[in-house]
Parts: C-alpha cells; sequence; structure tokens
RNA sequence: GGAAACGUGGCUGAGCGGUUGAAGGCACUGGUUUCGAAAACCAGCAUCGGGGCAACUCGAUCGAGAGUUCAAAUCUCUCCGUUUCCGCCA
C-alpha cells in the first residue's frame, strides 16, 4: 500500500505508474473520498474531545444538578457522533477498497511495456549445450528413468501433480543443502559481494521452516490475496494455502519496530508452493513445469531503505552465483510495467536455458517491495537517531526446486538417456556422477 | 476435542469505572563526575492520524472487534493468541 499522504501530494506520480503497470484506478475519486474522510474524522475527534473534557469536569463537579445537566449534554452529543460515525465507516470502506488497487509505482529503471514480450534481458551467461544427439525433455527422461511418474499422481491427486522418486529426490535434497551451505556462510557471502562490488552486510541467511498455510487478513497485508482464484482456500478453517515461502515470510514481523543496529535482517525459507494455476489450461501441460505443488527455497530481507535496491542486486548475484556453480547457462531479464506485479517497485527474472523446451525458462525471481507491504505490515525500524520509519523488503527465489530440476535434466542429459550429476551436489548424493 | 488461567510500552511489571498514555524496575539516549571507564546522580525515552513555521495542540491505541456508561486498561459479549492439565496423535 502507497501512504495517502503521498498519493495526495504526488498524484501525478501515483497515475502515470499506474498507467505503465496497466492498472485501472480512479485517484480523483480516491481524493476526493480523502478530503471527506478528513473532514468528518476532525468533525468526531472534536466532539469526542469535547466529552473527554465535560466528563473530567463531571468527575470534579460537586454540584448535584450542574452535573445531571452536563451529563444529559453530553449523552446527545454522543449520539451525534454516533450517527457521524456511521457514515464515516462508510466512507472508510470505499477508501479502503480503493487504497487497496493503488499499486506500487515502478522504479525509474523498470522499461515500459504492455506485457511479457517487452520484457527486457540485461544480460546473459554461460553457453547453451551442444548435443550430438536429439536432445529429450525432462518429461521423457525422467519417465525412461523411473524419477518422474505423472500418472500415478493424476489418479491419487489428479492433473498437474508428480511423483518425484529416487536419484530426482536426493538431487532435490542436495540443492537445498548445497544452497543452505552458502546462504548460512559468511564468507561465501562476502566473495560474492566482492565479485559484484556490492555494498552491502555479507549478514548470513537464517534458515527458516514457515507455515505453509496463513489467515486471509495476513495474505491481504502482503497484497498477495488477490486474485483469490489462484490460490487454495480450506473454507472450514477460513485458511489459505500458501503460494510462496514468502507468503509467511513477510509478516514474521509484523507490527515490529527493528533496531537499525539489527539491520538487514535476512531469512531464507523452505516451503512448498501451492498453485492452482487458474486459466493455464493447456499451457505447459507436459513434464512438471507448470504443476500445482513444488517446493521452493525463498529469500525474504528486511533492510533499510536507502540499502533496499543494493540489496535486490545482492539477491541477483547469490541467484546468479547458484545457476553458475551449477553451469546452467541463463538470461536476467528486467521485467515491463505491463508485466510485474502490482506490490512491485522493481522487478528482475532469471530465465534458465531448457534443451528440451528449446527457450529459456523462468526459474527465478526477485521483487524490490520498498515500503508497499511493509505499510500494511506494519513493519519498522527505529534509527540510530531515534526515528522511526518503514524498513524496506525484498523477496527472491533461490531455488524451485521443479523447475531447476528440470534445467539440470535437460542440460546433463547424455546420449543414452542417462543425467550427468553437476559436481558441486555430488558431495550430497553419495559421491555418484550419473542418475541412470 | 474437554477443563482452567492469562493477553498492559523494547523487556519486566503495577493498575479502585473518573487529570492513567499508563506507577516501579531493566534496557536505551543525553548530561554531571572521571585521564578514561564502572558506579552514582540529573534529565529524556511508545506508535499512528489531524492542525500549526514552531513551542504546541486535538484524537486514536493497554491482543482484535462490538457493547454498557457522561466517562472503560478497568464491566459485558464475540473472536484471535498464549500457557497449564486431561484425551488423542507424528
Amino acid at each position: 500500500m502507497l501512504d495517502i499522504k503521498f498519493i495526495r501530494e504526488n498524484k501525478d506520480i501515483v497515475a502515470s505508474g499506474a498507467k505503465k503497470k496497466r492498472v485501472e484506478i480512479d485517484l480523483d475519486k480516491l481524493l476526493t473520498l480523502d478530503d471527506e474522510r478528513l473532514k468528518m474524522l476532525k468533525e468526531v475527534e472534536d466532539l469526542r474531545g469535547e466529552i473527554n473534557r465535560v466528563s473530567n469536569d463531571i468527575s470534579r463537579d460537586q454540584d448535584g444538578a450542574h452535573k445531571m445537566q452536563l451529563i444529559e449534554e453530553m449523552r446527545l452529543v454522543k449520539e451525534d457522533i454516533k450517527a457521524r460515525e456511521e457514515k464515516l465507516k462508510a466512507v472508510m470502506e470505499n477508501w479502503q477498497k480503493l487504497m487497496l488497487l493503488v499499486p506500487n509505482i515502478p522504479s525509474p529503471d523498470t522499461p515500459e511495456g504492455k506485457d511479457e514480450s517487452e520484457n527486457v534481458v540485461i544480460r546473459q551467461w554461460g553457453e547453451k549445450p551442444k548435443f550430438d544427439f536429439e536432445p529429450k525433455d525432462h518429461e521423457d527422461l525422467g519417465k525412461n528413468l523411473g524419477i518422474i511418474d505423472k500418472e500415478t499422481a493424476a489418479e491419487v491427486a489428479g492433473a498437474r501433480f508428480t511423483y518425484l522418486k529416487g536419484d530426482l529426490v536426493l538431487m532435490q535434497f542436495a540443492l537445498i543443502n548445497f544452497l543452505l551451505g552458502i546462504l548460512t556462510d559468511k564468507e561465501t557471502l562476502e566473495k560474492i559481494i566482492k565479485d559484484k562490488n556490492l555494498n552491502v552486510s555479507p549478514k548470513p541467511f537464517v534458515p527458516v521452516i514457515p507455515p505453509f498455510m496463513v489467515k486471509p487478513n495476513v495474505y491481504l497485508k502482503m497484497a498477495r490475496l488477490y486474485p483469490t482464484e489462484d490460490k487454495y482456500y480450506i473454507p472450514s478453517d477460513d485458511i489459505y494455502l500458501v503460494g510462496s515461502a514468502e507468503h509467511t515470510l513477510g509478516p514474521m514481523h509484523m507490527n515490529h519496530i527493528f533496531d537499525e543496529a539489527k539491520m538487514p535482517v535476512r531469512y531464507v525459507g523452505y516451503s512448498p508452493a501451492f498453485r492452482r494455476e487458474a486459466g493455464t489450461y493447456g499451457k505447459d501441460t507436459k513434464g512438471i513445469l507448470r504443476v500445482h505443488q513444488f517446493e521452493k527455497l525463498e529469500l525474504e530481507t528486511f533492510c533499510l531503505p536507502e540499502n533496499s535496491l543494493q540489496e535486490q542486486e545482492f539477491l541477483i548475484a547469490i541467484q546468479e552465483y547458484f545457476l553458475q556453480a551449477l553451469g546452467l547457462s541463463y538470461e536476467v531479464m528486467m521485467i515491463c510495467t505491463g508485466d510485474m506485479g502490482k506490490p512491485d517497485y522493481r522487478q528482475i527474472d532469471i530465465n534458465t536455458w531448457m534443451p528440451g523446451q528449446n527457450a529459456y525458462r523462468e526459474t527465478h525471481t526477485s521483487d524490490l517491495i520498498a515500503s508497499f507491504q511493509p505499510r500494511r505490515l506494519n513493519t519498522k525500524v527505529k534509527r540510530l537517531d531515534g526515528k522511526v520509519e518503514l524498513v524496506h523488503m525484498n523477496d527472491a527465489t533461490i531455488c524451485a526446486m521443479g523447475r531447476t530440476l528440470i534445467a539440470i535434466m535437460e542440460n546433463y542429459q547424455q546420449a543414452d538417456g542417462s543425467i550427468k550429476i553437476p559436481e558441486i551436489l555430488r558431495s550430497y548424493m553419495g559421491g555418484k556422477e550419473f542418475i541412470k
């Protein structure tokens, strides 16, 4: 959520930001409503002030008759307040509805564009592998090796579910262990920072296994509740399944004020991501690229406002370090205004080469949220000089398991249908060199 | 699932329906003292919103919401959460 004061004073910036994001929003209506809201609020507050003052007089007044008169007067004022509050409540409801629709403004370096076709590749790394045979896609590879079973999953849970089995499961845990090793190691982080010439703290990430379900009101505060069609909901308990660890990592510090000395605060969360994939019928139906449930390691960090852009660059640097360690070719893509998330200030995705798809496909995203979520979550920082302000938040994928496994399978496939295991993962898989 | 207790500021912990936004302690900040530090002493120290150049001022907030009252941290109801005991369970 944006600050209403900021919206009032920077109407043009907010309006053009929304327009660039292709979000329809009637700011004039919001501002008119806001004027009304402030006027009514002032009237109610003044009346309440009167009651407070007179009530104090009443408590000190010894004269019985005068006291009864004051009490009667205040009873009338109270009724007046009640009536005014009714009206104020109606205005507030409309006001809030409109406020929730206002998207975050995009950063100055975000390219303007209507949809994903106008995203801009800002750099590319690595060579696409050359095969002296016709490369298969991961579904065929996985089926033949007996490590991916969609058919049984479809019978048991439905379409877009999978059984991962055997060495593929070991590989998933190898990825997790490898990454947790990096993310909790100050020296590795220092090296990444130095290589990219970044100006951020090397403070390690705290591993977290967060709740996999989230209350509706908390989801709303994360600005991730809508569209609800894409979320799994359990009516009997009025609760949603998370679509990412971000959804329950972000609210870890709701209504909290950090000390500046403790910043930044960094977490790496492991959780499944549940997605209904509404509206994607017929899209990516082959393999496990798009499924209802996949596991993910997700980064979530809280930092000082002036450091948040560097923090995002840092998270991207870690993503690239990871893909380079796996030897996978990728492209870093600046997401354009029309394709980026509503709460995002700046969004950068990484697409990894997948030979079976003959395309770079999205494996990572990083969202610089700035103060958009913190304003709703009420997460702040007390500066050294005593001032309190909103923190900035960043979140980023570090490893979406399914898609990373796809990339490894398709890039490391051999002519005989086996899969070579990337060297960095072998020590976590009993020294094994191939899945076959 | 059954029973009970409890939710107050960064922490701890008082709080009779009426100058209580909240005693006391700890922590923190500034000052005095010191060569420096500790200790001691003095002072300051919640957040949000409105108005004002400012000093300041008005309102809201004692888990959340609703209610009773001229007046609610204090009384009532609902919800959320925590703790303990019993049951069940990985």
